[in-house]
DNA sequence: CTTCGGTTTATAT
DNA sequence: TAAACCGAAG
């Protein structure tokens, strides 16, 4: 989980500061760290998928620190998590079984009638689903609030665009919670924020360049950095048995070069280095270096930065740990929203129980050209669409023809859902790997399953009587000083609603609409707008 | 002092 | 997504 201890070893380099000195800037946001705190709030609701808008209450908090950062005028850019990473899957199986048995054990609780044990476990069971995160993004796409979704870490994005010009759609900083930021090179990180804006700062050519404090990092750079974070333990790799943040960085700043440090590691530890590890230690430190990243300019896959030739052959030109590459199409449509990168569905905008992702439409596999892997029929999958390259082997394995009661291509399937919304131009990623669009049977869903009747629109339509003559002030930026006060002035902060009389009220929605009227339907918009300043 | 392995907290009323 | 915390052992 990030990078063992570091931020405790960093404290006497970091510095408490207000968000509100990124005015003018455009700052990073670490989606998950936030959607986790959110999640708090609810997590028994969105656990059981209970009625009832509670479990959206995660949005609210979400909507309400972005709205903090937009009062000191600052441009938010929320970064997603995206597919799992190769080498970090022991550390995510491990996460998901506790996850499961604190949920099996709140079950039990709450069929004992203890709820309020059982809400506690429910706490330690919230997980994240990709249709909460998809949520989220329809709500920031509501609001104007610029977003991606990460190809795999969204630490390695938020370093990526940390290296970038604001002009070219870079960030001066990065909200998080991960220390791992850092390892990836990150300039400036901005660590528990809390919901007045105050937060724990921490400036990485600072930490490098101070002469003065303990512990000193007089002679390491970046790359030195990174490699005492991978020797101290991070997500990729344990740390060698004995091997903590303090000493990493003793044999870092003794030895000033990452093989000295491994080489006598292994002559001081024998037998207790695994045998492994100075490979896996090289493959860390890549990740952290060179990690695959969306460039949005190019819209596409790109790593973090350019891997030199010998470097690749270092690796035998094997970089599989990095995660597989993927198709312009593919990298782009996880980019901005549209497919799950875990699942390769598209993603329906109808969310259906938010823990248990089960009934989107479109799945859209990847299959390398050489796996002869045989199309594993999952049960409900009736339909294949290919790309170009393998569409004379439409007859193979059990997506024959006549499954394919729709046209091959991107008109149209089975006029359910249209690739075109998808955004998905399959006919230009031939070369690499075939694509494969299944259509799953639409859940038959009995008339009064929770899951079918709680979407986001009917929300929204419900919430927009009743929200419309009470608009807070919260989504307004000139008079809200009161409830974003600066450190000094921050007593009462309860945020009751602002009561306006109904002249008002108009008054406010049409600024709104003013503001949003180069998109589509404003009506939506300004119910979701009134839904998250709902207090 | 440092590391290790476990548990608790993160919300908000 | 994680860090913070705490007692025990090296
Ligand atoms: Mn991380």
């Amino acid at each position: 989980m990030g990078i063992k201890d570091l931020l405790k070893f960093l404290k006497p380099h970091t510095e408490s500061i207000h968000i509100k000195k990124y005015a003018g800037k455009r700052v990073g946001i670490d989606a998950y760290s936030w959607l986790h705190k959110g999640a708090y709030s609810c997590s028994m609701e969105l656990s059981l998928n209970m009625e009832g808008d509670k479990k959206l209450q995660y949005l609210k908090y979400f909507m309400h620190r972005i709205n903090l950062l937009r009062h000191h005028k600052i441009t938010p850019i929320v970064v997603f998590d995206g597919g799992n990473i190769p080498c970090k899957a022991v550390t995510q199986d491990e996460r998901e079984r506790k996850r499961k048995a604190n949920r099996e054990l709140a079950m039990e609780k709450l069929k004992e009638g203890d709820v309020s044990a059982a809400s506690e476990l429910f706490q330690r069971a919230v997980t994240i689903s990709p249709s909460m995160a998809h949520q989220l993004i329809q709500v920031l796409r509501s609001e104007d609030i610029e977003f991606v979704v990460a190809p795999y870490e969204a630490d390695a994005q938020l370093a990526y665009l940390s290296s970038l010009e604001a002009e070219k759609g870079g960030i001066v900083a990065v909200v998080s919670e991960d220390s791992d930021l850092l390892a990836y090179g990150c300039p400036a990180v901005v660590f528990k924020m809390d919901r007045y804006g105050n937060g724990q700062e921490i400036i990485l050519d600072k930490v490098l360049g101070s002469s003065d404090r303990v512990p000193s990092f007089r002679n390491f750079d970046k790359n030195l950095f990174t490699g005492m974070c991978v020797l101290a333990g991070c997500d990729f790799l344990p740390s060698i048995p004995g091997i903590g943040i303090v000493k990493a960085h003793s044999l870092v700043s003794k030895y000033r070069n990452l093989d000295r440090v491994l080489s006598v590691l292994k002559f001081e530890k024998g037998s207790q280095v695994p045998e492994q590890y100075s490979k896996s230690f090289r493959e860390a430190v890549a990740v952290f270096h060179h990690a695959h990243i969306y460039d949005a300019a190019l819209k596409q896959l790109k790593h973090m930065k350019p891997i030199p030739e010998d470097l690749l052959k270092s690796f035998d030109e094997e970089l599989d740990f990095l995660g597989p590459e993927m198709p312009q199409s593919i990298a782009t449509a996880i980019a901005e929203g549209n497919l799950n990168p875990c699942t390769m569905e598209a993603f329906s905008y109808f969310p259906s129980s938010s823990q248990a992702n089960s009934t989107n439409l479109v799945r859209c596999d990847r299959l390398k050209k050489q796996e002869k892997r045989s199309l594993s029929s999952e049960d409900g999958c009736f339909a294949a669409v290919t790309s170009c390259k393998s569409r004379k082997d439409e007859k193979r394995g059990k997506f024959s023809a006549s499954h394919a009661p729709f046209v091959v291509g991107r008109k149209h399937i089975d006029g359910a859902v249209e690739l075109e919304k998808l955004k998905l131009p399959l006919m230009n990623d031939c070369e690499e790997e075939s694509i494969i669009i299944i259509q799953k049977e639409v859940p038959k869903l009995p008339e009064n399953n929770p899951f079918k009747k709680r979407n986001m629109e009917d929300i929204l339509l419900k919430h927009t009587e009743s929200t419309i003559k009470q608009v807070s002030v919260l989504t307004e930026t000139e008079s809200s000083e009161m409830l974003y006060p600066t450190p000094d002035s921050q007593q009462s902060v309860d945020s009751k609603p602002v009561k306006t009389t109904e002249e008002d009220t108009s008054v406010h929605r049409e600024k709104k609409m003013k503001r949003s009227s180069n998109c589509h339907s404003s009506v939506q918009k300004s119910s979701i707008l009134n839904f998250f300043s709902r207090v």
